[in-house]
DNA sequence: ACGGAGTTTGAGTGATAACTCTAATTTGAA
DNA sequence: TTCAAATTAGAGTTATCACTCAAACTCCGT
C-alpha cells in the first residue's frame, strides 16, 4: 500500500464495509458482498488485508471515534452538551450508530481485543459524563453511577434507533438526561 | 407432534439448543451440534421444526415468558415486578438474554417477519409497562412516553450486559424504575 | 526505459452451513 | 389387531463462506 493505486483501493473497501454494516449488518457483510460492490476482486482485497476482520476492526474503530463528543479532552463540557452530542451522532450518522450497537453484540464472543476495546471506550465516556456531573453539583459516588445509569440507557436508545428509524430519539434522551439532573 | 415420542424429542432440542447457547454462544449452536448432542438426526429436527431460527425464538420466548410476573395478562402486575422479571432474566439466563438482543439487531436487517417480531414484542412490553404505571396514578400519556423510555433504557442494561458481563444490573435498573415513577 | 515492488485478477479450494428427501420404523386410536 | 399418521434415519443437496495463488499488469524512482 505504497502506490496511489492501492491506498484509494483501501479506501472504497473500508467506505464499502462501512455502508454493508450498516445495511445489513455483520453477518451479510461478507467478502463477495464487499469486493463486488467495492469493484475489487477477493485478490485485491487480501493483498490490503489481511482478513476480513481486519478491516472491519478498522471500520469500527472510526465509528466508535466518531461517538466521542470531545475528542480533545478539554473538561469543560456540560452533560446537557454530551447528551446533545450523542443525539446528534445518532441522528446525522444513523449508520454508524447501528455499525457501533451491531459491533457491541456480534463481534465480542470470540474477540476480545475488540470487547476490550468497547469496554475501554464505555468506561471513557462515562468518566467524562460523571466528571460534567460533578460540575453541576452532583456528589462523587453518586455522580459515577448516574453518570453509567445514563450512558447505558443512552445505548439503549442508540439500539432502538437501529430497530426503528423513525424513534423519536431526542425526547427519550432528554428525559434521560432530566433524571441524571434531579437532587437525590 | 402428537405421539409421546415426538414431543419428548422436542423437548430434548430445545433443552439442548438452550445449553449450546450458554456454551458456544449463537454462533456455535449449529443444526449438526444440537443433533449430535441431542442423539437425532437432522431429518426428526426438520420434522419438528420448520427452520433453526424458529428453535431459537423458541427457547428466547420460552426463557422470557418464565420470567413474567403475570403470564396470563390478568393487569395485576406492577412497574417494579416488570421490572424485577426483567433483571431475573438477564442475570439468570445472561447468554439467553445476548442472544435477545442479537436477534433484535443482526437478525433483524434482512429478515422483515423477524424484524416486525422484535417490535412487536417491544410493543407489548412498553404497553404493559404504560398500563402499570398508569394504575399507579401516572397519568396516560405521560405514562406511554415513560414506559417507552424506561423500556428502552432496560434494553441499554441488556446490551451492557452482553459486553460486561460483571455488570450490576440490578443497581441500574432500580435507578430507572425509580425515575419513571418519580413525580412530574 | 528499465526493473523491482506494488497491485490486480478471477478461478479455485476446502470447509461447513442449513436444509431436503425417501424409505423404513414406530405409535396409538379405533 | 390394524393401519394411517407420526416419527426417524442419514446420506445427499445446494449454497456460501473466508481465503489462496500464480500469473499478468501497473506504478514510479532511478
Amino acid at each position: 500500500m505504497r502506490y496511489r493505486a492501492g491506498i484509494e483501493t483501501r479506501g472504497r473497501i473500508l467506505e464499502t464495509t462501512r455502508a454493508l454494516i450498516a445495511e445489513e449488518g455483520l453477518e451479510g457483510t461478507t467478502i463477495k458482498a464487499i469486493c463486488d460492490r467495492a469493484g475489487v476482486r477477493p485478490g485485491s482485497f487480501y493483498n490490503l488485508f489481511k482478513s476480513k476482520e481486519e478491516a472491519i476492526i478498522t471500520v469500527v474503530r472510526e465509528a466508535i471515534n466518531a461517538v466521542d463528543p470531545d475528542p480533545d479532552h478539554r473538561g469543560t463540557d456540560t452533560v446537557g452538551e454530551l447528551v446533545d452530542a450523542y443525539v446528534r451522532f445518532l441522528t446525522d450518522q444513523p449508520d454508524l450508530a447501528s455499525v457501533y450497537i451491531g459491533l457491541a453484540v456480534s463481534g465480542s464472543k470470540n474477540n476480545t481485543d475488540l470487547k476490550g476495546r468497547v469496554i475501554r471506550h464505555h468506561e471513557g465516556r462515562v468518566a467524562r459524563f460523571a466528571d460534567a456531573l460533578v460540575r453541576e453539583g452532583i456528589p462523587e459516588p453518586e455522580a459515577n453511577r448516574r453518570a453509567e445509569t445514563l450512558v447505558t440507557a443512552l445505548n439503549g436508545v442508540a439500539l432502538h434507533l437501529v430497530l426503528d428509524a423513525s424513534f423519536d430519539v431526542e425526547t427519550h434522551a432528554r428525559a434521560l438526561l432530566g433524571d441524571a439532573l434531579e437532587p437525590a
